[in-house]
DNA sequence: TAGATTGTTAATCGATTAACAATC
DNA sequence: TAGATTGTTAATCGATTAACAATC
């Protein structure tokens, strides 16, 4: 089997593709280059017609890419054809925001069940979805088919709630709580970490003075 | 000079260690080793010694590493010995999530201007500090000295918010909205876009399937 | 001293860039 | 045909890993 890996990098520059691809598409425009696409977001061309490449081809020779098609190509390559359902877990300020964050929608990710442990947010509706018990968390997620968790809990919570999560059908999780999280081998998992952006700033700031 | 580059995974990775060395040190743990962090953070024990080795000697061979020390000089690396001032644009659910959450203060980052331009958020008060309506954006900024600004604002009025930041004398950027700003080389800016960590959630999904 | 663990060098691995033949 | 731009290969660059001498 032909699996060449596929650095990370590129999976995200693919991400920052699409939309660019979404943004043109929607202003009119036919047809594309590497060099729009790589002005447009930051990158040398080569480097975008190298990520496309560990994926097909996608364009014409002394013409170009067509948007549209380009795009449709990119959504196929991330997954986001599909709808996918998302458990989230912990409905403070951040996972308040979550749920109200257009991007998830449009691209296809359905918060489909909301947990929370403070009794008096329990029954209530965000959006369409009501929250519901963390008792009640294996159930939950079962019901909805989530196959993506968000834990937005406390540090000291979040291994649980990955354990349990996972023990219900969970095959990815995005955590944002300031831990490591153990998770077996095939359970994808990415760490979201605000401070550490502002880490990195401070860092290089510190940098220019010197 | 000697300005040998610092890959920005290795700070990355020095703001991982960093709250590992808390909790050890929380824990009363007095020394480690690279071999106790490696496994802590889920990395090999020579690049925690690489990582620390960009910028000098913190252990004792034999022996390993004092926990508070090395704390301090990973903290001092990152500039997080200092205070930094940072401009709040933007009070949406994601814009208050931040407000509250209790890393950025922990670690240093003081929020001391909040900007947004509903008049239903205007004058009131988040924590200690007024919303201020965005039209006093430079004036507030420059009284506060705000080195960072963080961009929660719709797409849409990101760069136009990114250019008053600038002008108002940022030096820093946190961006959260789904668009490549522009800004002068100078200016540090880093962005973060939630639905690009679904998508490489996504991505490894279908690849399990092939 | 013997055991442990650092700091550092060299070897490996992987990702980016440059160049260019293919071709519309 | 001449000009443009892709897809791909080779060269470069950078980061990680392995190995080991230094040394507590």
């Amino acid at each position: 089997m032909k699996t060449l890996k596929i650095p990370e990098a590129t999976i995200i520059r693919l991400s920052v593709y699409s939309r660019f691809l979404y943004t043109a598409d929607k202003r009119g425009i036919i047809t594309t280059s590497s060099g729009d696409i790589a002005e447009g977001v930051g990158v040398s061309p080569a480097q975008v017609r190298k990520d496309f490449a560990y994926f097909g081809e996608f364009g014409t020779r002394g013409v170009g890419y067509n948007v549209k098609d380009l795009h449709r190509h990119i959504l196929k390559i991330l997954g986001l054809s599909n709808i996918w359902y998302v458990a989230l877990v912990g409905v403070g300020n951040l996972g308040l925001a979550l749920t109200s964050y257009k991007g998830f929608r449009e691209r296809g990710f359905h918060i489909c069940a909301i947990f929370d442990s403070d009794q008096g947010k329990i029954g209530t509706k965000i959006g369409e979805v009501a929250v519901q018990s963390i008792d009640e968390l294996e159930k939950g997620v079962r019901e909805c088919h989530a196959q993506i968790g968000i834990i937005a809990v406390p540090a000291e919570f979040a291994q649980q709630v990955a354990d349990r999560l996972i023990a219900s059908g969970v095959k990815a999780i995005l955590n944002f709580a300031p831990v490591v999280l153990n998770v077996p081998p095939e359970i994808e998992l990415r760490n979201v970490d605000l401070a550490v952006h502002l880490e990195v700033l401070t860092f290089n700031l510190g940098m220019q003075k010197a």
